[in-house]
Parts: structure tokens; C-alpha cells; sequence
DNA sequence: ACTTGACACGAACGGTGTTCGTCACTAAAA
DNA sequence: TTTTAGTGACGAACACCGTTCGTGTCAAGT
């Protein structure tokens, strides 16, 4: 289709400099939410936003860094209080691990890009900001709240991950719908627990439905109230200013 | 060089029918501790064996089921107490973690094929069913019982997850020794945590020797006794039977 | 009007997992 | 002893991947 003439044909749009980071990251979140992690690469990006694989290399230095500017634009998501108030440091250490896991669970495959990378990140050091500060000023000392601010991180990312797998095995099976993969898998994992030698397996044997019980959201409350209690137990009983 | 007729030439070895899967299994794991995750490829284990990588589609169905094969090689290592003691149980479960950390150390890139998968193998089954019923038989509900299970094995396979990508990470950088690397990223990271703007991240700012103390050991012993006490708050006061 | 510099991008390199078709060989059947 | 069936080995190829190089093209600065 020829230009119409009467506006000189001055540029009907930016040629093809559309190209961003910014613009790239999205797209790339995109895709990790929709196809999932495994079809996230450089040249289905570059696909997606009408162009060859090295025109990304001028804006993200490569896969690598693309994936952490993509977690930390998820993280962007994540909501804080307003400010940590630190009597009530067990109950928002809970919401603030709710509140992760919610996003989490959104993007899914974050998490596959997560653990590898070190809190560097604008919002990861939000995030890490708020934990710490918190803990801190419950009482507890800066030592011990640093290692307990990075077991829960890792609890969070960990369990994050766990849940991504099984995402990405459902899509592989062509399944849709969580419930329909959990009934599958969930029966089949019974039906081969059912199956064991019950002289070498007892307990396992005997309570596969217990076993196979609960899902993904269960899990996450009792393993975070594990460590909440385990933190709580550590915590100084009077607060250090009173 | 031509064969001497006197042996009418009946095969001097196994033409080549030297294959089988536990020697892929074995060749697989020792590339994985020698080289490292990244370098483990269907091809570079084709290679080890002289020969190539079609051949070891007879074996085995593929690189996931290789990577299963190998994982549950590695659990293969880890040794159990004759009998669960439920009035240990504590200890015993300490124990167990210490011993399935200590693996894991030992082979590091293990666990990244490690988080996949359900518990489905001989090993993996062998150490669900001591943890199991070390937990039931010491009073726990069975139901709860299987989640405290799912959290503990979580956390210590995430950990080792997190161990082996900055194991990763001081391969790609080319140093060999532990302490050079530690050095070296410890370094860095406190260099950039000193240079935040102390009114936005006060408390990271003035923490950073407390937040970057601290080996994988220290963190990994404090993250074990975290879920132990969570457990034991959970666990019945009195034994089941007494 | 000319130069400069940043960006877009086609082509290619060396890797990956996996499949197909073919061959050599063993072991059982005739 | 000969034939046949079946299994494992494996070269070649397919369709991808991340990344780099060299070239072209455009917008802004001189």
C-alpha cells in the first residue's frame, strides 16, 4: 500500500526502532506465562516481536540476563505493607509469604529463573529490605535474621519451583486444566504406591492416601508454618526496646 | 592390519556389545561430578563411551530418564539407621538430613535433576519409608506425617539446587577452589550492598558483614533445626504407645 | 550536506536432544 | 548346517538452541 502523499510520508512510525528492553522483558514474560519456560528462547522472542534473534543482543546481553530482568519485573508485582511493624512481625512475614507465593503462582515459570540468582535486583532488594527490616526489629539478632530471612527465601523460591515442574509436565502430557492433570498423576502415583511390597514399604503402603493427599496450596501453609514457628521459637520473648 | 588366520579371527572382544544401561548411568554421573551439569549431554556421554549418541537410545528412553537413573544412583549412597527409633526421633531425622546433605555435597550437580522428580525410585522409596515411619511411629498424625515428610525433602534437595548453581557459577568463572570463589563473589556482593542508598535500604545497608557471613553449611544447619522445631511444636506430647 | 554512531538483522557457527534406516551380529528354528 | 528372526550399534539427518560477525540503514550532530 503507497504512502499517502499529503503528509509528506515523514516516518508513519519510528521505521522499526520499536525495539526496547523494556518491550523485550514483557514479551518474554509473556511467553513464559502462556508456552512456559522451555519455549522461552531468544529467537522465539525475537519471532514474537517480527525480527531476528540478534537484534535482541543490543538490548540484553543475553539469555542469562534477560531471564533476571523478567524475575525481577515479576517481583515489581509483589505488594509490601506500608511499613513493617515489627509486634506483629510473625503475622506479616506470613502475609509477605502469601503475597510472594500468590505472584509466584501467576508466573508460574518464574521460578525456574529464580534460584539461581542472588537478591540484586530492584525489587528483590525491596523485598529483602522489608524481611530483614522486620526481623531485625522484632528483636532478633542481625546475624541469625539474615539466615533466617535466606532459608525463607529459599522455602518460598523452592516450593515455587516445585510447583513450576509440575506445570511444565502437565503441559507436556497436552493436559489443560490443573484438576485433570492432579487426577491423572495423583492416581497414577497411588496406583504405584498401592503396588509396593508391603514387607519392605509399610508405612508408605499403608497410608498412600494420606500420602497423596493435599494439594500444592496445603503444602505451602504448613511448610511456611514450620518455619514461622521455627523463627518464633528463636525470637527474643521481650521486644529489644520496650 | 590384517587378522592372523590362525584364530580364524572369532572375535578378539565383544565386537562392541559392551553397553548397558548402568554403564551409562555410571559414565553420566561421572561427568556430572567431574564436569559439571551443563556439560552432561546425551553426546558427551556417547563420546566417553566411544561411540555415538543413537546408541544410547537402546537403553535408555532419554535424557529425562537418564537424568532419574542418575539421581536415584546418587541416593543410592545414602546410608540409614538399621531401625527408626521414635523416641529419637528428633536426632534420627537430624541425622538422615545431615546424610542426605553430605551426598548431595558430593555430588553437586545431582540435584539439579533431583527437584523434578516424585519420589519413584528404589533409593528415593527406601528413604521415604524411614522418614515415614519414623514420623508416625514417634505419634504423628500420618496425614501430617506425609507434609512434614514433603517439606523436609523439599528444603533439603532446594538447598542442594541453590549449592550446585553457585557451584555452577564458579566453574563458568574458572576458578577451581571453593574459598577463591567465595572470596571473590562474597567480595562483590558486599562491595554492591555497600554502595545502596542507605536511605532506601537502611537496614541492608548497615547489616552487610551480617548478610554475607555465613557458609552453606551454617545456613543449611540453620534452615535443618528451623523445620525440626517446627515439627517437634507439632509433634504429640506423649508417644502413642506408652 | 556530510559524518558519525547506534541500532536492526541475515547468515553462520557450534552446540543440543532425538529419530530413522541400515548394518553386523547372535541365537534360535528348520 | 543353513536359514531366519531379532537385537544392538551407529552414521546421518532434523529441528532446534544461544551467540557472534559483518553489513546495512537510519537519525542526529557537526
Amino acid at each position: 500500500m503507497p504512502a499517502p502523499p499529503w503528509r509528506k510520508s515523514r516516518r508513519p512510525a519510528p521505521p522499526k526502532r520499536q525495539l526496547s528492553q523494556e518491550l523485550i522483558v514483557e514479551t518474554g514474560l509473556r511467553i513464559l506465562d502462556d508456552e512456559g519456560f522451555d519455549a522461552l528462547s531468544m529467537r522465539r522472542v525475537a519471532q514474537e516481536l517480527d525480527t531476528g534473534p540478534a537484534s535482541l543482543y543490543a538490548h540484553v546481553s543475553g539469555k542469562e540476563e534477560l531471564l533476571e530482568l523478567i524475575y525481577d519485573r515479576v517481583l515489581s508485582e509483589i505488594h509490601l505493607p506500608e511499613r513493617p511493624d515489627p509486634a506483629r512481625w510473625k503475622e506479616q512475614l506470613r502475609e509477605y509469604s502469601l503475597e510472594v507465593h500468590r505472584v509466584f503462582r501467576e508466573h508460574a515459570d518464574v521460578a525456574r529463573a529464580a534460584l539461581a540468582n542472588i537478591p540484586t535486583g530492584e525489587n528483590s532488594l525491596r523485598a529483602g529490605e522489608f524481611t530483614y527490616g522486620l526481623l531485625v526489629e522484632a528483636g532478633m539478632p542481625p546475624a541469625e535474621a539474615s539466615l533466617a530471612m535466606d532459608r525463607l527465601s529459599l522455602y518460598l523460591v523452592g516450593d515455587a519451583y516445585e510447583g513450576s515442574l509440575h506445570w511444565a509436565r502437565m503441559r507436556a502430557a497436552g493436559m489443560s486444566s490443573p484438576e485433570e492433570y492432579f487426577q491423572a498423576f495423583v492416581g497414577q502415583i497411588s496406583a504405584y504406591y498401592r503396588a509396593l511390597p508391603a514387607e519392605r514399604f509399610p508405612y508408605l503402603q499403608a497410608h498412600v492416601a494420606d500420602l497423596t493427599a493435599g494439594d500444592g496450596e496445603d503444602r505451602f501453609a504448613y511448610g511456611l508454618e514450620l518455619m514461622l514457628d521455627g523463627i518464633e521459637a528463636r525470637m527474643p520473648k521481650k521486644p529489644a526496646r520496650p
